[in-house]
Formats: C-alpha cells, sequence, structure tokens
RNA sequence: AGAGUGGGUCGGGCGACCGCUGGUCCGCCAGAAGUGGGCUGGAGGAAAGUCCGAGCAGGACAGGGCACGGUGGUGGCUAACGGCCACCCGGGGCGACCCGCGGGAAAGUGCCACAGAAAAUACACAGCCGAUGAUUUCGGCUUGCCGGAACACAGGCAACGGUGAAAUGGUGCGGUAAGAGCGCACCGCGGCGCCGGUGACGGCGCCGGCAGGGCAAACCCCACCGCCUGCAAGACCAAGUAGCUGGCUACUCGGCCCGAGUGUGAGUCCGCCGUCCUUUUGGCGGACUCUGCCAGCGGGUAGGUCGCUUCACGCACAUAUUAGGGCAUAAGCCCAAACUCAAUAGGUGCGGGAGAGCCGACUGGCAACAGUUGGUCAAGAUAAAUGGUCGCCGUCCGCCGUUACCGGCGGAAUACAGAACUCGGCUUACGGACCCGCUCUUUUU
RNA sequence: GGGGACGUGGUGUAACGGGAGCACACCGCGGUCGCAUCGCGGGAAUGAGGGUUCGAUUCCCUUCGUCUCCA
C-alpha cells in the first residue's frame, strides 16, 4: 500500500458516520482545534471535517479544510488505526489572531502539530483510564 | 510635462516531491472486485449577489376579459430582457465627458405639517388711493363758486404683505389719485401655420396679454409585456409507514398489499364478407394490450441511479450484446470466450455537424449588430475534487545603505474571491500591470 | 442550490410622508441605619450608501446581516 495516500474510503462520508462519531467519541480541544475520536472496525484511520460557516467565507473554509485533510494524510501512520477522528476549527480562534481587517490563517506546521498533540493527548488518557 | 476623461486586455510565472477528482488505456487476476501504473482534462472576471431574461422539467390550460405584477423619451439591435447602440430633452462641467424609473396633473380621488393674510379657491383680511359722489372744517371772496385740509361713508385698486420648498409670468420704461399686460420692448408661456426629421423633437413666421402650483419611486389613467413552480424541477430503483374521502368502473378465489383464473368490455393491428365503386359503416375470425383510473387530504423514507456535462452523421479499425458471466438488494455499472451476416451499443482515428460559444479578417451598418469565412475550445464534485510543502523569479509593504538607479534584511491565506443544470445580461467587490482614444493648462519649436 | 420574511436605544417592541415613543435595564439625586420597592432627573437607536420628495423609520434602488422553508 502506498505510504500517504488518501482515497475516499479514509473519509467519512455521509451524516450517519458523523452522527456516530459525535455521539460515541471522544472529545478534546486546544485553542484552535476540537478533535473528536471514536473507534471504527475498518482497522484503518478515517478522518472527517467539519468546518462551520462562522470560520469565513467559501475560500476561507476550503482552504481550512485542506490544511486539515492534508496534516491527516501526512501523519496516518503516526498515529492509532481503527479509530475515526472528526476535526472541527474553532471560529473564536481565528477571531482573536485578526490582524487588521482579515483574520490570519493559521499555517500547516501549526495545524499539524496541534493535530498531533491532541491524537497524542487523548491516547494517553484513554490508556491511563483503562488501567 | 501636469491635471483629467472614456474604453479595452490581463489578473502572477517556472521547477521538485507528495496527494485529490473525471475520462481512457495497460499489467497482476479465469473474469469482475481489488490493486499497481501510463496518458490526459480539472475554478472566475466576477465562479459572488440572485436583480432580470431565456433554454430545460413538472403542473394547469378553448378563446377573451377582470384582478395582480412589471416596464415607461424616440428609433433600432437581440432568442429574449428591466440589456446594448444611436439620437432627443433636462441638469452638471471651461472641455473631453458624466448623470437622469425621462408617459399623463384641463379623466377623477387624495395629500401639501409648521410658518403665513392666503396652499389651490380665487377672493376675503391687513393695506393703498380719495380722481368721482357725499359729510365736516379752514381760507378767499363775486354768497354759491374756487382752493386747501380732515374723515374713510359710497367707491376705485390688486402693486405692496416677518412667511414658506412652492404665492397667480419676470425685468425695464411709460402711465395713474393710487395702481394694474393698462400700453410698449426683450425674455418666458400657449395656439396655429410652414419647413427639416422614420420619430422623440428642432427651426422660422404669425396670432393671443396669459389660459396657469407641486407630488403619480400616492391611488390612478394610458401603452406594451407577463400562466404557476423550479434541477432539492423531474424520472426510476431500493427500503418502508397508514390510510381516508369523492367520482366513474365486470366477476370469482385467497384476510389485505398484491397475485391468479374466467368471461365480458374497450383499444390497436391483420384477414374475409355485404351494400354498384370510393370514403365510411356493419358483421365474422385471429393476434396483442388493459382490467382499475382520476381528483383531494394525510403518513413514511433522505440511501442510490439518471437528469449531468457537446456530440447528429459518414468512413475505417478493434470490441461487446442479442446467446455466458461478475459487482450491486436494485436502478445501474462492467468483463470474457466462440461466431461474425445483420441490428444495437459505446471506444479510437479521420472527416464533419451543432454551439442564441469565443477570437480574427472581410462586407453592410454611425453603432449595437447581421452575413460570409478562417482559427480555437470542452471541469463535473456530492461531508462536496481542482490541493499541500519547499526553492527561484516577479509584485507589494517596512527598515537600512543609497537623495536617481540599485543592493541587503524581514514580512505578505501575496487584490477581490471557489463551479453545484446550462446560457445571455445587470449589479456589487478588487492590490496592481499594460494598451488605445480624447480634453484642458503650461512650456519649446 | 433555490424560494420567502425581517432589520428602530443594552433587550423586547410601537409609530396615516411632517415632534422618534413605551416598558424593562443603566447612571445620578432624594428617601432608608442599610438594601429593595418608590419619587424626580438623565444618557443612549431607525444596519450602510444613494435616489424621489419641500421633507423619508415609512416610497424606490444597491449593499450588508439575521431568521425560516424545500427532495
Amino acid at each position: 500500500m502506498k505510504q500517504f495516500s488518501f482515497p475516499k474510503e479514509k473519509r467519512l462520508v455521509n451524516n450517519r458516520q458523523f452522527k456516530a462519531v459525535l455521539a460515541r467519541g471522544r472529545r478534546l480541544s486546544n485553542g484552535l482545534l476540537t478533535l473528536y475520536m471514536a473507534e471504527n472496525d475498518c482497522g484503518y484511520p478515517r478522518l472527517g471535517v467539519s468546518v462551520s460557516k462562522s470560520c469565513g467565507n467559501a475560500v476561507v473554509r476550503n482552504r481550512l479544510k485542506r490544511l486539515l485533510r492534508e496534516a491527516f494524510r501526512q501523519s496516518q501512520d503516526s498515529i492509532p488505526a481503527g479509530f475515526d477522528y472528526l476535526l472541527m476549527v474553532s471560529p473564536q480562534w481565528l477571531k482573536k489572531s485578526r490582524t487588521g481587517k482579515a483574520a490570519r490563517l493559521p499555517t500547516f506546521e501549526q495545524v499539524k502539530g496541534s493535530f498531533l498533540a491532541l491524537v497524542q493527548e487523548l491516547t494517553r488518557r484513554d490508556a491511563s483510564q483503562r488501567e
């Protein structure tokens, strides 16, 4: 299997899957992102992305979703498999980083770093809870 | 050179690595699924707002009218439009040029706050005059006349009236007791005639002393246009809930959905026969289809396929199906062997058609545009692709050196902004770059 | 994607084309030993731009925002 591919099977694709993750998943958030994690039975990680309208116009929302997808794509081998991941962007972070008229968007490094940190923290909590 | 004005074009580029999505081909595999790879298409001038106009789809529908909505100078262009072009009128600017929902106010209704004498009716009110006729009084005297004054009774007048957005033509001269289009000159206004223009309208001449306020983005009138809803339209498949009412309509069986059977009826087609022939009509026989339909109300599902992304046609090549099979619950998508006559289907190549496409040239036209001809081109996702990171160049900003040019460092989702059935417009947003035309001012020749 | 409705002080709402009001909230003063109730006074808005009109919250156009509906 190829290293960093991201076909449609690795995404959450309909409303039922999203609702399942929101209902069963554990949630954690830092200032920028909110992550929901829930186990699945596929044997590989899957990603869902939700960016609300209050984050900006269509260009901004597209950019944010691409950044999130890219972060997942590059790090999908270093996170636990068999989980569904649902990522959201908080509009408060964008408002806070407002410089002048337009909100400064986060860089790719920021997004990837905070995604990995959230995954790590949630997995650590999960392990300690089982003990 | 400076200031300004109108129009058009572009709206970052190159490379590396890693990805996403449509199409197509190849390898592994018996084949598909799966998987790996090759080639190729993959955001905009506004994709935006959804303000108009169409195509397309569903519903309704004889025709006409009413109601409702829209448009509004004139002529043209366009598939159509509230769009575009040219012209007219009004306003602004020295000018190039810009702006204007720019029909009707003697068809009717309504409104015009406050202020003001008065707000649509032409007069009252305040005011002016005292010529003319009275009254009172003073002076002169020729004793009933002249001159003056007062009063504002009769009478005359519409200029003048802290206002107001708007006040019954304006300015000047004459005129008068005071005045007044009362008279005259110019301007404005109205009517008539002639000329020019397709027309909106313009020009000239004559006549009339002046008819008459504003608002129709108030109701309204006139002319013209318009059925309603929108791709979440609509068609189909799967899963699934719960039916009810009304109208027309054969029966039997099974408890219903639904299915089966029988016969009748209806429709279509074919053959035969009769009336002299044709049209027509009737009868007989055979084959096929239907056996429930329509309208209204209510309930359930939110999964998928098509619509959906340019393709009629011809030729050539290889292929598939009609005849096997795979994936999928199904719609649908796809594959292989043998046969190759035909039909059908898609593919590739060549030709070529269509596009209310785009660009260039020519012809016609002031122009919008039309015709001819040549070239060019093709995104189709559906928790929703068209990207991420890095390097170099370009652009912009800041700092420093440098006063020009330039160099260094740092920064910048590098302006606005992301297709969702498809076109034609309009409107709005936009850092900047380039091109063309024109106007004014200054300087030089 | 496509329809529809609506924007008035901090909040909820009125207003035939002519003075932008009401209630709650807020601030100040009085009152009370203090607080509340109460009385008096005050500040604070027509989403933005343009047009029609003598004059727009109201009528028209553009724009921004909010809510809602659909197979």
